[in-house]
RNA sequence: GGGUGCUUAGCUCAGUGGUAGAGCGCCUCGUUUACACCGAGGAUGUCGGGGGUUCGAAACCCUCAGCGCCCA
């Protein structure tokens, strides 16, 4: 790594990216170091903003401040040139109060005369901005303030006054003068904190080490504008370019104990010697003392973890990465940096083919997690109580990509129900004899049942490849759950009990055990405990993490299997809700007359046993029934009908008919829409016509038949 | 101030032109040879407001309001 660092450095340095100059910097006077632009919080804080008389009488000016202790330090005013109001002190001096000096009066363009009395202040070494006014007017660069913001060297007796404590002096003092013409109090305005300690960050002139970006920041933007690099999601790009285009020199140097150090030696003359790796500066030079911000070392992974500088087998080969997932957060700190070198060390290779950008996780409310707030979550407490595979379950089904996640402990609960979940099902699986020995039986001898789930698996097999292509692994998870639980748990092996439970169901055993195999498999990379332990004992495979991924088969595929199952989903779903509304119990057997199509007239048993339905006796008489498509399905409720549970059941089940077929019909006379609207649109509405019509008459017709209460 | 999002069921969020979805929560019922960390059934939304485009808008456009994030 300190090759590496040593090696970027004296690189970027001989091509002239790399260079010291006195800016103004961001100066934490706590921490004792400069930082970046980036790791200043700026906040809207309360302070106060005073308007003070430079000058007297005709050649006065006034400015406005919300930093009065600054103006110790003032070389010059500042107006628009334009300013009509000021044209004749243009060019004169003017005496600083309390300092005494005579500063001039300069005429830039980057002053605005819209604001405040249209006159600055100018403090070149304590402020940005009049540091480029004072750069603009050659003017002096007069520091006052201390590294621990501690006011020195101004000549007055606020000397040795905390930065604070000064101002609160100086303003007090020049009100007594008589030259505050105006105060704002509380004057609401961005200050900037230091992101480590919040302390109030001080602008300070400083001679630092930079980066020069503009020719590497160029590389890295047109890296993702061309397409060699995506962002995903895409819509986080435009930030991306927003800060690389606009980037400004990057301040390298920082007054730390920790870091690489900078490896630039000072000669007795002030010559610069920069030592690269296993290199030696003069005798008699001495190191500077700073050391290098952590981005710059962070910066160089995608290839100092190969070995680079020396040309490694791993760097040839991974070199570049393809895919680098992580915060957005951190697109500044860490991405854009590892572009910015990673193009220039090597010769405009990117260091990744896609950035995947994922959310911050937050609280349940959605809110950003914070000490001040008490909001934290400890993932380890949740994995402790409800298991690893649970927290990374919910962490992976909340992931939709650069969109946030709220973290509540109920979905982690849920996410163990999940699990829990699987192992019975698996478990049940085992007891019934599911496996994967041998070749999958062949689509001819295979049941509408075993085909559908075997079609449904399919189906979720290619949906999880699409969607984890595309880093949506928030669906992916989605898809999984779903598949597992509604599809396998709730209708095939309920739909299978009854086949299971009489033996010899040799093709059902085989097809399940591949069910769960392929499940297990994809959902291996989220929950990896769970799965490498059931499907061992599942399988008795040596273990999932060498397995091969599944892989998406329409092999039994067929035009009939997904019809019947929805058809005998929608008869006990039916069936279920009438027992319910008429207050049967789910483990009282009821005796019922099934009337079905010959397509699902081999399902009856099936029914009967999902159902609860006993064959019926020679009294057999009906007292209510449920009618769905072709099917029937009466019962001897031996008399003790619910008919007002009835009368609402069908009611209620008729008005939502009538509605959809209303809208139906509304559309079907509309000529636009006929006209207008796809083949495929109008046939579904026309189907959709029908099938309404059809329940209306079959409602009405059961709801006239039954007896009045 | 610049940029960029968001506003959908009680909560947290999916849903990029064709009858509104998930999880949790809520209500009713339930010892069904996997599972009560469960099962069955149910309720719940003028998809922020207003305009427009379209046969058709939660989705596209304009506008207003509120909230957020990033940068200055």
């Amino acid at each position: 790594m300190s090759r590496a660092v040593l090696t970027i450095f004296k690189r970027l340095y001989d091509e002239g990216l790399i260079y010291r100059a006195e800016r103004i910097i961001n100066w934490c006077p706590r921490c004792m170091t400069a930082i970046s632009d980036i790791e200043v919080d700026h906040s809207d804080d309360e302070g106060e903003l005073v308007s003070i008389r430079y000058g007297d009488g005709e050649n006065s000016i006034v400015v406005a401040t919300t930093r009065a202790e600054t103006m110790l330090g003032d070389t010059a005013v500042a107006v628009h040139p334009d300013d009509a109001r000021y044209k004749h002190l243009v060019g004169k001096t003017i005496t600083l109060p309390l300092v005494g000096r005579e500063i001039p009066i300069v005429a830039d363009e980057h002053v605005d005369p819209e604001f405040g009395t249209g006159g600055v202040k100018v403090t070149p070494a304590h402020d940005p901005n009049d540091f480029e006014i004072g750069r603009r007017h050659n003017l002096a660069n007069i520091t006052i303030l201390s590294t621990s913001a501690v006011v020195e060297n101004s000549g007055t007796r606020f000397d040795g006054l905390d930065r604070f404590a000064a101002r609160q002096a100086i303003v007090e003092e020049l009100r007594s003068q008589g030259r505050i013409v105006a105060e704002k109090r509380p004057y609401i305005h961005a200050v900037g904190h230091c992101q480590r300690c919040e302390t109030v960050v001080e602008p300070r002139l400083s001679k630092q080490w930079f980066v020069k970006v503009a020719p590497l920041a160029k590389a890295a933007g047109d890296a993702v504008r061309d397409g060699r690099v995506k962002i995903e999601p895409e819509s986080l790009s435009p930030r991306y370019f927003e800060w690389i285009d606009n980037m400004h020199d990057w301040c390298i140097s920082r007054q730390l104990w920790w870091g690489h150090r900078i490896p630039v030696w000072y000669g007795p003359e002030g010559e610069i010697f920069v030592t690269g790796p296993g290199e030696n500066a003069p005798v008699g030079f001495i190191q500077d003392n700073d050391v290098l911000d952590t981005w710059f070392s962070s910066a160089l992974w995608p290839f100092s973890t190969l070995g680079w500088p020396d040309e490694t087998l791993d760097l040839k080969k991974f070199y570049p990465t393809s895919v680098l997932v992580t915060g957005y957060d951190i697109l500044f700190f860490w991405v854009a940096r590892m572009m910015l070198f990673g193009l220039f060390a090597m010769d405009g290779v990117a260091p990744f083919k896609t950035i995947a950008l994922h959310g911050m996780v937050r609280d349940k409310f959605g809110k950003k997690m914070s000490k001040s707030r008490g909001n934290g979550i400890d993932p380890i407490e949740f994995m402790d109580r409800y298991g690893t595979d649970a927290v990374r379950f919910t962490l992976a089904r909340g992931a939709n990509p650069g969109a946030d996640l709220a973290l509540a402990e109920e979905w982690v609960a849920g996410a163990r129900n999940f699990a829990t979940k699987l192992w019975n099902a698996t478990r049940f699986a085992i007891m019934n004899g599911a496996n994967i020995e041998g070749a999958m039986p062949a689509a001819e001898s295979l049941g509408a049942v075993d085909r559908w789930i075997l079609i449904r698996l399919n189906e979720t097999v290619s949906e999880v490849d699409s969607l984890l292509e595309r880093f949506e692994f928030a669906r992916a998870s989605e898809i999984i759950y779903h598949f597992a639980w509604d599809d396998l748990c709730d209708w095939y092996l309920e739909l299978s009990k009854e086949a299971l439970s009489k033996g010899g169901a040799v093709e059902s055993q085989r097809v399940l055990g591949q069910v769960l195999d392929q499940l297990l498999k994809l959902l291996h990379p989220i929950m990896p405990y769970l799965t490498e332990e059931i499907w061992t004992a599942l399988t008795a495979g040596e273990s999932l993490v060498i397995s091969k991924w599944p892989l998406a088969s329409r092999e039994y595929e067929d035009s009939t299997s997904k019809k019947i199952v929805g058809e005998l989903q929608e008869i006990i779903t039916e069936v279920r809700r009438f027992r319910n509304d008429q207050g049967v119990k789910t483990s009282q057997r009821l005796p019922g007359k099934l009337t079905l199509s010959k397509e699902i007239s081999s399902f009856e048993s099936s029914l009967r046993y999902v159902l609860r339905i006993d064959l019926p006796s020679d009294h057999f008489v009906v007292g209510g029934s449920v009618e769905i498509g072709q099917a029937k399905i009466e019962f001897d409720l031996s008399g003790s009908v619910d008919l007002v549970a009835e009368r609402a059941r069908l009611t209620k089940d008729l008005a939502s008919a009538r509605k959809d077929h209303e809208t139906a019909l509304v559309k079907m006379n509309n000529q636009n829409f006929m006209n207008k609207a796809p083949a495929k649109v109008v046939e579904e509405i026309t189907q959709r016509l029908t099938a309404t019509g059809a329940d209306i008459e079959r409602l009405t017709a059961q709801l006239s038949q039954l007896p009045s209460a």
